[in-house]
DNA sequence: TGATCTCCGATCAATAAGGTCGGACTAAGG
DNA sequence: CCTTAGTCCGACCTTATTGATCGGAGATCA
């Protein structure tokens, strides 16, 4: 449960290589295109495609057309959070379903519901994490910022 | 994203009806049924009887049989966490696939997989968080359980 | 201009979630 | 002791979401 989807997964995974391959050691400012990351990773290829689309369209890395092309980042990776890798791939995040209800809806468990206030709460403290979080952080060696254990205040003692 | 099963919220909510009964003011000790909080909260009957069953089967409550039968609490709701709710339903949590492989199977991308220890932490986080709230954290508003009064914390132990 | 590569939309298949049905068991009440 | 009402329990079906795929259009460099 509280599984991240396989496309998100992949976001993750091609962005680490890309971000890799444009400020790394052997070859900065390298542009890589989805073969090579696909292959790199037995990643379906279309399905990746997909993927990098999707974060194309969200401005989170810019693609050049036509041979030698492929993808860059769009911006420092220390400037990507993972909150907004995963969100651009399945939509904004939240718990449950009453997370981000319009006005008009609303689930059929609203009026008595018991549960919706602490769960809230969880979900403010997972989304703290996840935006303190980037990509850069996820380039090896960097040590990652880890959360207190006291993340749900005001819920529990 | 992230979300859990609708099977999980519904469990939720049971298990804090069923402790407000059994820990409340009103009728302490009270023993629920399904259809009563299927009906409180709007949920199919069936499916929630599903859900308890579950619970039951993992021992976080016990099932009497029978007329006036009902649900009762395995044990104090400061005892029971969210992480322990959450498996029952759906299994072991994991961010990624590959976060319970046994030996013999693992993901396609394991080689060189160079997001599994980043997430590894990110998970570990919010297991932490999970199992650092109980079912009596839920109990949001007029406390429930009012075992330990002020006047008695200085007299007894 | 030709060849190569990426972008984009629509489409299909697999898996998991959501929901439903009938039977088995238990305990109360006559 | 036997009936009967009420409850739990396990297997089944339906729908929605995710994962994966195909074919073509547009753009760039040699």
């Amino acid at each position: 449960m509280l599984k991240i989807s396989k496309k998100a997964d992949y976001a993750l995974m091609a962005l680490q290589h890309i971000a890799a391959a444009q400020f790394g050691d052997v070859m900065p400012g390298r542009v890589v295109n989805t073969k090579e990351i696909a292959e790199e990773y037995n990643i379906p290829l279309e399905l990746l495609a997909k993927v990098l689309q999707t974060l194309s369209k969200n401005a989170l890395i810019e693609s050049h057309n036509g041979p030698k092309g492929g993808y860059v980042l769009a911006r420092r990776a220390d400037k990507i959070t993972i909150a907004q890798i995963l969100e651009s791939i399945e939509g904004p995040l939240g718990i449950t379903d009453c997370s981000h209800e319009k006005d008009g809806e609303f689930c059929m468990q609203r009026d008595n519901c018991n549960i919706r206030t602490p769960l809230l709460k969880v979900q403010d403290s997972i989304a703290q994490l996840l935006n303190n979080m980037t990509l850069q952080d996820m380039m090896g060696g960097t040590p990652l910022i880890t959360i207190q254990s006291s993340a749900a205040q005001g819920v529990a003692r």
